[in-house]
DNA sequence: TGCATATTCAACCATATAGTTGAATGATAC
DNA sequence: GTATCATTCAACTATATGGTTGAATATGCA
């Protein structure tokens, strides 16, 4: 419960920030090492590393070791519990959308 | 573009925060004059009324006047851009869940 | 062992955030 | 107009965040 809380704080603070979601983005389609992480940004190595660790702690990305490297992917389960956060108001904004298409079908008559 | 990116940092900064998601669950159900959001927490006004301008920022709720009083109901369009952001990785937890209820199937047999 | 590569840690700075208190504003009621 | 109720603003404090630089750690290789 509390846990749960906790974690959403994490996950949401995490997505927060748009080189996050860019390097979550990335690492959603394959596994990359720190420094590919880094290299396109204009950013310390030590600023990314930073933002992994935001990301990790939110439970958001995995890393392992790989020789020397670190590599480090998406762990989409983080992302399922905002889904299910988002499920309560769902109904809520597909009302709208409804009242929208048919306000759009009844204009077009 | 950039319009929507900015967004969504104001969102998910707006849903980093237990208070503010209680807030926002609370006024989805109905409309609530600020004091009525206040009265719960063990916070000033002058915080709730913080609170109240970060998730106005984001777009998730709308204050209209009523006599003296502000009233607040939840905006869902800005959960909406949350669930059109997380469908870029829907597909990745659900194959996980998924080869989870094959793993589980294959056990029972 | 010693060196190079990859990454993290520690210390620091600037800015943002969450809270407080007390004054100010807006709207209604008398 | 004045008093009152509801809310916000201004100023301030404490802590968190995002960035830097330079030293430290971990692994691989000669």
């Amino acid at each position: 419960m509390v846990e749960y809380a906790l974690n959403l704080d994490y996950i949401f603070a995490s997505l927060a920030d748009s080189t996050r979601r860019d390097i979550l983005r990335r690492v959603s389609s394959q596994e990359l090492s720190v420094g590919e992480i880094a290299s396109p940004y204009d950013l310390t190595f030590a600023a990314i590393s930073k933002h992994l660790k935001v990301l990790e702690k939110a439970k958001l990305i995995i890393k392992r070791r790989r020789g020397k490297e670190q590599m480090v992917r998406l762990s989409p389960q983080a992302l399922a519990n905002v889904d299910k956060y988002l499920e309560a108001y769902r109904r809520l904004w597909e009302e709208r959308l409804d009242s929208l298409e048919n306000y759009l079908k009844e204009t077009e008559e």
